[in-house]
DNA sequence: TGTCACTATGCAACTAGTTGCACTGCACCC
DNA sequence: GGGTGCAGTGCAACTAGTTGCATAGTGACA
């Protein structure tokens, strides 16, 4: 239900097309909530339907014409109901936690595997996560308002890849110690 | 696709009725793997169908028939399957973070009141998690196999939900520093 | 002139999860 | 005998997300 207001809340930031959108799915917004073009597409059409954005085809040259979208007063309006409106926390549905909870019945090495597989991929994201941090947030103490919330959001992203990362070190010790005896 | 897998997995630790199982799924396997009886019941049909899982009527005293669900051979090959694959990490959708990033969009107060449930809610959970564990596993050093594994998943727990509690402290004292300007 | 890569938009079929409801069995208590 | 509450099983309609495909415009480069 969220994908409206996740929607709602980049066009505010700036508004633009599907495909602008989609591309912001693909990092900032997108670190916290996930979405494909064709999912996008479709939503968007929805909400014009719905009057929360309006549409204006805009012509560009070097490629193809686009459609940008915008807020309007009844997105705004959508926007601060649920906003106010309590959320609750998501579902968790963790793939690798069922893994590791199966492993006596499966190939542990492959198990094993595939956990630092893990491990390193939410390193990865760490690190990007940091050098945005370092690169756009020098100065934490001194942000205020959008930004701020930005920043406490990239926090966020933070703390939870280092858990995974952390975690996933533990696991990994503990099994291979396990392994040995 | 893996609740057939969290089905299968949690069958192995012991066979059970749909009804068991969704309890188990409010606990334990639920702690890390969702899923409501309506789905549980649908899924186990399936799986007999596809000869994952075998399924004999239990006559009881006291209280209603039951039909048990056991792990068949077919379903353990499945399994071993499935532990092999590789797995994606889920992708993620964080309704909070998405509030926060429209914060300044909507009221303040109201928006900090609910992260500030959602603190005390991850708490809780936390709290939840560090008694099991003080609990069934007081000497993680000693444990192998299962049990490991079980421990290793739940400290998986441990480590996301304080994650999650400190963030929310982090952004709530952000937050209200920020209003005071 | 062809093809590659990126910009740009979208439909359709499918899968998984959610929500609301419905029913039976049985013990316990008033 | 009637209500409450838990045990136990399930259907149906809906919603949200995934996957596979289709198509067009434009610049760059061989």
């Amino acid at each position: 239900m969220a994908l409206e207001h996740a929607i709602l809340v980049s066009l505010d930031e700036r508004s633009g097309s599907g495909y602008e959108l989609a591309q912001r799915f693909e990092k900032s917004i997108g670190f916290f909530w996930a979405a494909t073009h064709q999912q996008i597409y479709r939503t968007l059409k929805r909400m014009v339907e719905l009057g929360w954005v309006s549409r204006h085809e805009v012509a560009q040259d070097g490629r193809p014409d686009k459609k940008v979208y915008e807020v309007a007063d009844a997105g705004r309006a959508e926007l601060a109901r649920w906003l106010a409106s309590p959320s609750e926390p998501e579902t968790l549905r963790h793939d690798l936690s069922v893994k590791i909870r199966g492993a006596s019945l499966g190939d542990a090495a492959a198990l094993t595997g595939e956990i630092a597989r893990h491990r390193d991929l939410h390193a990865e994201r760490l690190d990007v996560y940091l050098a945005i941090e370092k690169k756009d947030f020098p100065d934490p103490s001194a942000l205020s308002g959008r930004r701020l919330h930005q920043y406490l959001v990239l926090r966020g992203g933070v703390r939870a890849e280092r858990a995974l990362v952390e975690w996933c070190d533990e696991v990994l010790a503990a099994m291979r110690e396990d392994d040995r005896r």
